[in-house]
DNA sequence: CCTAGATTGTTCGATTTGGAACCAAATAGC
DNA sequence: GCTATTTGGTTCCAAATCGAACAATCTAGG
């Protein structure tokens, strides 16, 4: 990774330039990998969230709602809780809103008369319209300094991964296991 | 990407079953890669942190701060929340609590009497040598899918988006900026 | 020096969060 | 067909959160 140089609490890299505590954060990190994605994940949704709160007064559950609708429309709110990890409550306080602010709409399902399948309203399209070119523009502007060729491979290789991901992931089961195979007697570390 | 074939809600990539809006948030997504690493990012960190939360009574940014002190000793809280950007006040209930658990110590600056230099001590340092193993047999677990030659690759090429990062990173200004260039008359998109 | 501005960490308080209990509707088992 | 269980969504409330104001300390510019 070349030669290091250390200055005042900060290391330079060629011309890029980080704090050492980052820098052991990325690179002497055991978990290097997860430090990384976390990372990508920090800058990403960081700034674009905190955005979109300023420009649309949406919350980042609210956005999720929009933007998933904008990959699939009649999605319902425990389909993108599911997909997502928000708590259901958190989504379904988001879904109102949202509903009140006139963005999307709740469409009573036919099949199943308690779900709500979701769509989205012109008012909620111009807003996913007006945002998604930032979204892209942000994920462009990360992989700009890799060749297409090298996009395509961390692609591929991305999708290799999360696809694997499926295989050991316990449909349903898994929050009852996670907490059945813990001791409900509350931390057990702080017990000695 | 081979043929697909849907099933009650469910998709089949192979020997692989996920729901068809996971499906559709990973592949027909225009920011697909971000969709990725967030989605990495949720698979590894809500398991590991809510085992960290049953075993040890620990919140995130607590854990976060003697993870921290386990790749770098004698951090401050303000470099802990610059890097992973947890707000500096949640960092610093974080700390006045493991320091009263007795796992960090303390040590007012020498250099600098505002700061406290961060240290574990024993009991700390088990709680970080119980809790890594399971950090990083997860990401490897995550990567097992990858050759080792796949694994360097993805591992160089994160390297390379990441480093990019830094540049166009504004080192402190950011924050200001952001919202200096935001208008303070909150939503606009709530007046029309 | 001495003051103006920055920076570290803490406190305060309005808002958000999310686990748990809950209701209504659907499904399974008998 | 009738109860038991599951599932989608909502409500409640204790607890966490984070912006903002603050005190203490340090630094820079005269």
């Amino acid at each position: 990774m070349g030669r290091l140089q250390v200055d005042a609490g900060h290391i330079l890299l060629g011309r890029h330039r980080l704090d050492v505590f980052t820098h052991a954060r990325l690179w002497r990190n055991p978990c290097g990998f997860s430090a990384r994605f976390n990372y990508l994940g920090l800058r990403y949704n960081t700034p674009l969230y905190g955005w979109v709160e300023a420009r649309f007064g949406l919350s980042r559950a609210e956005f999720v709602v929009i933007y998933s609708l904008g990959l699939m429309e009649d999605v319902t709110a425990s389909e993108i809780a599911a997909s997502t990890a928000f708590p259901k409550n958190t989504l379904s306080r988001a879904v109102n809103r949202i509903a009140k602010l006139g963005l999307i709409l709740r469409n009573a399902g036919q099949s199943d008369r308690r779900q709500h399948n979701l769509s989205l309203t012109p008012k909620g399209r111009a807003v996913l319209d007006e945002a998604m070119p930032r979204f892209a523009a942000l994920e462009a502007e990360m992989l700009a300094p890799l060749t297409l060729v090298e996009q395509e491979t961390l692609s591929a290789l991305m999708a290799k991964v999360v696809l694997a991901m499926f295989e050991n992931s316990p449909e349903p089961p898994e929050s009852k296991r996670a907490l059945e195979s813990v001791p409900t007697v509350s931390p057990e570390f702080l017990m000695r």
